[in-house]
DNA sequence: CGGTTGCGTAAGCCTATGCTTACCGTAAGC
DNA sequence: GCTTACGGTAAGCATAGGCTTACGCAACCG
């Protein structure tokens, strides 16, 4: 085999951790957090295109981190708790096998030094 | 301007985040997680070359989520709590003012339908 | 109703990045 | 001291992905 990417089964990449991944996207998720906005809103308060802007929030959205709403004319975008939550639970699972490993570490080096 | 990218500073693209946001990486940084392991061992594990797994601990590394201690000929890896702590903090932070966000949504439905 | 506003989508460019093979130190083992 | 094991780094390639402009459509406005 002369080249091999890791056999993604088609093309979904689309989770949250590389939704966030991205500067601009991140900024857009707080722009969200503070309050719902609508699309031009956001972009206002950015430095790239409206429908960069438009583009990045079908990621959000894909990922499970935003929901919208029409409201007339506009498109109301606001944050996803369960979305959010499911990353944080992760985290928290990997946080505490951080900790205990940690622990045990520690515990190794003071038994080093008797 | 005919175009623009995000304007990063140099090349320091290295958070958490996109550390995070490959699936090998992100594989890897599991593995570590059920308990610390040489390089060798986690390439054992996984369909990429060896190479590749040095190069996925560097990122994951500077991104503080692991740290590495040499012992004899090997480098021995293993998570990094502050590392996983910060990202842990970010989001439960983003995850109150979801939740924030979504009652005052559902209030203002529940007054729709007086 | 014609004009405007708000937003999603398409096409295309350029950079970032994940992978491979090849190579080079350094520590162990005989 | 050689040989082998471990692992970091370099070079190079192919795809992913973030940006822009152009366009299309629906809702609102006079």
């Amino acid at each position: 085999m002369a080249y091999a990417q890791p056999a993604h089964k088609s093309s979904n990449h689309h989770d949250g951790w590389s939704a966030l991944a991205d500067p601009t996207r991140r900024a857009i998720f707080e722009l969200i957090a503070e309050r719902p906005r609508p699309v031009g809103d956001v972009a206002d308060h950015l430095p790239v295109s409206r429908p960069a802007v438009s583009q990045h929030l079908k990621v959000l959205k894909d990922a499970g981190l935003v929901v919208d709403r029409p409201i007339g004319n506009r498109r109301i975008y606001r944050l996803n708790p369960d979305g959010v939550e499911a990353m944080r639970a992760y985290l928290d699972r990997f946080w505490n096998q951080a900790l205990a490993a940690f622990k045990v570490a520690a515990e190794q080096r003071a038994q080093e030094v008797e």
